[in-house]
DNA sequence: CGGTGGACCTGCTGGC
DNA sequence: TGCCAGCAGGTCCACC
């Protein structure tokens, strides 16, 4: 599910309904998550307030005022749903967080990629899965200066590239392959074997498409909603994923998929050289 | 070492 | 209608 636009959309309805809230209850009904929730969870997390949600690539970071931080991977199918009336737990809810106020905060998440661990501020600085990402893509460090001797160096193909979380932090199979359509470039084309002119266009058109699908509040197939379960609307918005056998908007060729390392793989043609 | 393919898990869709 | 194969937005690890 969900890549840069939607955790980002996540932390900005949630941002404004929990800071400054004070945890007092914490009920895990479901540990095996793609790591096994800590044993010492639900303690790291009772009687704290959250003072800051941040996002970094395609983790929720919940600061906490003990300075311990609260980390969240939503992985494919995961949502952080924020409720003023509390209900009993629905299937696949794995984490009730209970505020003084009354409302709760909930992670559910039905295939469990997802993601749940608390850690101080230097474990976190520490935890490989988050020092190893690479810069933010809607940062002026994500320029051509960082990222063309990154694919020229690389004979991976450029789609591969942009997915690697050491690379760029926040982009997955959706986004990459918009990206790239509108860079006039097939996902297949290999990082060493492009020229300066289009790593430009890669580098112009990333913050465009993810800043569109931002204010569009992400791409909602089946199961994306953000911290208020609300849909998005970009999926309305794509030019090539999920649309093989249609039509390209820009040129009316048939958008055409294919298999790349295991994943779905949508492209033009004709606009995509 | 870099690069690829499968595994992890549940649910939905489409074909028969 | 029912069943089953195939597919899904992410990440990690074994293997070449």
């Amino acid at each position: 599910m969900p890549e840069l636009p939607e955790v980002e959309t996540v932390r900005r309805s949630l941002e404004p309904l929990i800071c400054r809230q004070q945890i007092v209850r914490v009920q895990v009904l479901q540990r095996q998550l793609r790591l096994p929730v800590q044993r010492n969870f639900e303690l790291q997390l009772k009687g704290t307030t959250i003072r800051k949600v941040n996002r970094r690539g395609k983790y929720v970071l919940l600061e906490l005022d003990s300075e311990d931080v609260w980390v969240v991977h939503l992985g494919m199918s995961g949502k952080l749903i924020y409720l003023t009336d509390s209900c009993p737990p629905q299937k696949h809810d794995h984490l009730v967080v209970c505020f003084a106020s009354g409302h709760e905060l909930r992670f559910h998440d039905p295939r469990r990629f997802g993601l749940c661990l608390v850690l101080n501020h230097q474990e976190a600085a520490q935890w490989p899965p988050l020092r190893h990402l690479g810069v933010d893509p809607l940062s002026p460090q994500f320029c051509l200066e960082y990222l063309y001797p990154l694919l020229h160096h690389s004979k991976r193909r450029v789609k591969d590239v942009l997915m690697d979380q050491r690379v760029v932090a926040g982009l997955g199979n959706i986004y990459v392959n918009e990206i790239l359509f509108r860079s006039g470039l097939r996902p297949t084309r290999r990082g060493a074997r492009l020229s300066v002119r289009q790593v430009e266009r890669i580098v112009a058109m990333t913050p465009t498409v993810l800043e569109e699908a931002i204010r569009l509040r992400g791409t909602s197939f089946a199961d994306y909603r953000d911290g208020e379960n609300r849909k998005g609307e970009f999926q309305n918005h794509l030019k090539v994923y999920n649309r093989a056998g249609k039509q390209c908007r820009v040129c009316s060729d048939t958008i055409k998929r294919m298999r790349v390392g295991n994943r779905g793989v949508f492209y033009c043609a004709t606009c995509q050289t």
